[in-house]
DNA sequence: AACGCGGGGAT
DNA sequence: ATCCCAGCGTT
């Protein structure tokens, strides 16, 4: 009982995760969505007309798992300090991931970086124009691809970002919240809904309309344009029965390879016109079982050896430091140089 | 499919 | 204390 009939499948299409849409609805989700985004949109910079397809992918890269209101004061310098692919290819990867701030996640900078060295260096400086194409360039998935190709260049993708996933769930599927990932069939079921023409206007206002009226908590369903023929409002807006698992923070790894990366920005961001500075040593790290020598933390501007302090208070564990500081030299974003530990080149 | 990866604001 | 945020890459 693997495979299920044509049959089985018609007569199940009720329960389907993606159930049929009449075309009457989908043409009034459309307008609803495009009409309400005209009005409502929020003013975010990288929708100016004149912003370049590779400040849209900067915009995007960011915006993965990080609100937009985080996102936006660090675009702004980013696009001030590296206005194309070749300026940020050329560009020290400490300085990057030092700009980076704490937008967190920051491997993606990492792969941001790559990506522009592979536009500026083997694609003439233009960013690829297609999802498909898109979608080879290091930190950019699915809903990446999707998102810059209709965003910068008009393609007509299928954006499906954790907020399109939820409003057309909710809307259709009367359900709360959607699975874990999306496969291609919720693809496929979602890309009836992007129009021929409009289709930038249909994916970011989806979007924006799961970010501002659909959202995961407290919906704002008292004033939503599509209550009337919510599935999810009809249905009595049900919680879902499953929750999704929650990810620690305190005590976690996570949290202490967040504070070792802050000692080496903390290096860095004081190390300008030094070779001395700039590089903390591997001593100091493992050494935090103990007492850390005082003479040896007097070499260290106040600020860095303040978070040292704090690595320190996290983890006692000079084993657990020492895997970590591996974890981090080997994915990239720290760098060692004899005893001395830096962000990377 | 499940997991690891950052960090902070809202509730 | 928990949830959730314009996800991606690896296992």
């Amino acid at each position: 009982m693997t495979h299920r009939t044509s049959s089985e499948s018609r007569s199940s299409r009720r329960d389907s995760p993606f159930p049929a849409v009449a075309n009457a609805d989908i043409h009034h989700v459309r307008e609803t969505i495009i009409t309400w985004f005209e009005t409502a949109a929020r003013p975010l910079p990288w929708r100016d007309a004149d912003t370049s397809a590779w400040a849209v992918l900067v915009s995007e890269i960011m915006s993965q798992q990080t609100p937009v209101s985080r996102v936006e004061p660090r675009w702004r310098e980013w696009m001030h300090k590296w206005p194309t692919p070749a300026d940020l290819a050329q560009a020290p990867t400490a300085e990057v991931l030092h700009s980076w701030d704490r937008l967190g996640y920051p491997r993606r900078a990492l792969r941001l970086q790559e990506a522009a060295r592979v536009i500026a260096e083997e694609l003439d400086g233009h960013v690829p124009q297609t999802a498909q194409e898109l979608e080879r360039l290091p930190g950019i998935g699915s809903y990446t691809a999707a998102a810059v190709a209709s965003f910068a260049h008009g393609e007509r993708t299928t954006v499906l970002d954790t907020n399109v996933r939820r409003v057309l769930i909710r809307l259709f599927a009367g359900r709360d919240r959607p699975s874990a990932s999306p496969g291609r069939a919720e693809t496929d079921w979602a890309s009836q809904f992007v129009p021929e023409t409009n289709h930038e206007k249909w994916n970011a206002g989806v979007m924006e309309f799961g970010a501002l009226v659909c959202t995961a908590r407290n919906p704002r369903c008292e004033t939503c344009p599509l209550s009337d023929m919510c599935a999810w409002q009809k249905a009595g807006r049900p919680a879902s029965e499953v929750k999704p698992k929650t990810q620690k923070w305190a005590g976690t790894d996570r949290q202490l390879r967040g504070a070792i990366m802050d000692v080496l920005k903390s290096a860095h961001e004081h190390s300008a016109g030094s070779d001395n500075f700039g590089s903390v040593s591997f001593d100091l790290f493992t050494a935090s079982i103990t007492e850390v020598d005082p003479e040896l933390l007097d070499l260290l501007p106040s600020h860095t050896s303040t978070k040292l302090a704090q690595v320190r208070e996290l983890s006692a564990d000079p084993e657990r430091i020492s895997r970590l500081i591996g974890d981090l030299i080997s994915d990239g974003l720290a760098a060692q140089d004899g005893e001395m530990l830096r962000l990377p080149g």
